[in-house]
DNA sequence: ATGAATTTGAGGTGCGTACCTCATTTCGTG
DNA sequence: CACGAAATGAGGTACGCACCTCAAATTCAT
């Protein structure tokens, strides 16, 4: 049976046919009072009388004002600087944050906000952290990173924060620093996501899972692994899944772990922590292996793409880096003016790509 | 191996430490010229030698200014509203897209923006025509619709682009009606998808799927059925896929006809072309076959993703329907300045959406 | 060189809002 | 009732830009 939804013509209220909204000046005149009361209430200036604000507030909700954002913010003359940090290097996906970043930047221009991209050597809290301490609340109105959970850095985004710079954590959580905010997924569901498909996508036989991960220092991969244990042994106990394989961005120690482990018994299904596609596409074909095992990987970058296209790899678990870009300047902007954040826009989704899916 | 991204400190030229962007004025300094003509030049208006706009296009590129859109609207007080229209009824999906443009409405508004939602007949695409001819281009600043491809609709497509009004269609294409744009996912794309899903989920045994659909005469079903067989014929030759099985939103009519074809033999899966995953999910717990066949359908819902959760169904092929309405709305006020659009951004994803990744 | 056409400059107004100053009114309290 | 304090009004400037008018300068064709 289909639902009926009732008819909704408009979303505005009555008929009202005025070609322009009301403005502080409607609102003035319908409450009987002056635009500097209006002005008061509206940004919440003292020296009103409650009475006086209940009747401002009633003329705005009967006009239905809405307060143009575009020219107040001209007016303030208030123009956000935000600043996000990335590491240097750090694999393919942290070009493409950039790349989306610098496009979401160029498109937030038109609300005023621009953004400072700075690159810290990947790894170093350190420097990161005196880079973050050399913050001007004066200038920037916000900060993003994207690095992993150090003491030191906890102190430096306390530290941040203490000094009224809005914080948020990009892609990798910061869980402990009291961060404002985080952009990005729930790593753990992004595993259990690769779990389930891995499972399905094997079927009923028992089959051994190798997993292989750059560096298991990131909690990214931590979590991957935990959700993607969970889903297995819950739902799929005939498959089994050996240790992690840690390849510490070597081509050339993937390869031989991948012999090994291959070579032994009946392996059915790779799973990719972390990146290194590329890596791992170079081993299947040497080994001849392409076709045969199912290979399931993280985060969608030109090669993981292109492995997707050419069958090396079947699925790939994603966020999608313009919704992380856009995102993240937005809570920033929304932080910056302490307004409240829309918990459904900026709630970020788990991609599933597969070949048939891929975006063009 | 890993890559490392060159450092790229900032996104903006040379060691610029201005507090505010350039502004025409300081173009028109930088240019030698005055502010009226720097003002023709940037509003393309006429009687500006060549020589004199290449020098004010200089000067913007020397000083890397970029207009402040918001102002511009402000100054040129600007409005536009659009008119969206929407089937009254058409199963759930609508109601979703109804809210999801409320609230791309509600935020565009910064951009000055409007939206009109209208309802009208299912179906009936002479009512939506009649709609169509009283739209006033003076008040209307671009138009969206939902509907399906019929002669008469596509005249009053037609009669409307005449009158220089933008046309896009909302997720369900017009190829044939002229519109400037469309806003919505390759359902041949997204048949496919489902297709790979269904075929990777059964596993290797010989199997048989059902096909049911609401009603075959939209163009979305047809072109999803036609993606799914493609796929199912080419890379999984063992699975048998049936003929489309039309419920016509009867709940009763589903439950028989779904009854009559699990009875005979060793149905695998169910592939649901459009909306019903209500009544699918009430006819398979009916049937006591609750995770003994794989369901796929389309379009996330309230009633599909708790067929997701509950285990009923196990893949929903979906289009974000907030991404649709503020790709929508952004198109129609591209489309109305005559300005390009970026299909980067206004590129919309197949989702694939299983319990594990559902969004919250 | 002259007149006409074209190009450019100068200056103004308004969009909707923020924020400021100063005068005036209203209120609460003794 | 008078007093200071609090509340309100009136009016201005600014933000960055669009768009208008009119005069002045420059170019072009003859």
């Amino acid at each position: 049976m289909i639902d009926v939804p009732q008819s909704r013509v408009d979303s505005r209220a009555e008929g009202d046919h005025r070609l322009s909204r009301p403005t502080v000046n409607d609102i003035a005149r319908e409450a009987g009072v002056s635009l500097a009361t209006v002005d008061r209430v509206l940004n919440a200036r003292p020296g009103v009388r409650g009475k006086t604000i209940t009747a401002v507030n009633d003329a705005i909700a009967r006009l239905g004002y809405v307060r143009d954002m575009a020219a107040a913010n001209l007016a303030r003359s208030r123009r956000y600087r935000m600043a996000v940090f990335l590491p240097d290097g750090g694999g393919q996906f942290v070009q493409t944050m950039a790349d989306a970043l610098d496009e979401a930047a160029q498109q937030a221009a038109a609300t005023r906000t621009e953004m400072s991209l700075i690159r810290y050597p990947a790894g170093d809290t350190h420097s990161l952290a005196a880079l973050l301490a050399r913050v001007n609340p004066d200038e920037v109105a916000g900060v993003a990173l994207m690095a992993p959970e150090t003491p030191v850095l906890r102190d430096a985004v306390r530290a941040l924060r203490a000094r009224a710079v809005p914080v948020v954590a990009l892609a990798s959580d910061l869980p402990n620093a009291g961060c404002d905010h985080f952009v990005g997924i729930d790593s753990r569901a992004a595993g259990r996501t690769a779990g389930v498909l891995m499972g399905r996508f094997l079927g009923a036989r028992p089959q051994r899972v190798a997993v292989l991960a750059e560096t298991m220092l990131l909690r990214d991969a931590i979590e991957r692994r935990r959700g993607f244990d969970e889903v297995l042994q819950a739902d799929f106990p005939a498959v089994d899944v050996l240790p992690t394989l840690e390849t510490h961005g070597a081509t050339e120690a993937l390869r031989r772990g991948l012999a090994e482990v291959l070579s032994g018994t009946d392996i059915g299904g790779i799973y990719l922590l972390g990146s290194g596609h590329r890596a791992l596409t170079a081993a299947l074909d040497g080994m001849g292996l392409l076709g045969r095992v199912v290979v399931i990987g993280h985060e969608l970058t030109e090669h993981s793409r292109s492995a997707l296209q050419s069958g090396h790899i079947h699925a790939v678990i994603a966020q999608n880096p313009g919704h992380l870009a856009r995102s993240t300047l937005r809570v920033l902007r929304a932080k910056a003016d302490r307004a409240p954040i829309d918990a459904g826009q900026e709630q970020l989704r788990i991609d599933i790509v597969i070949r048939e899916n891929l975006p063009a």
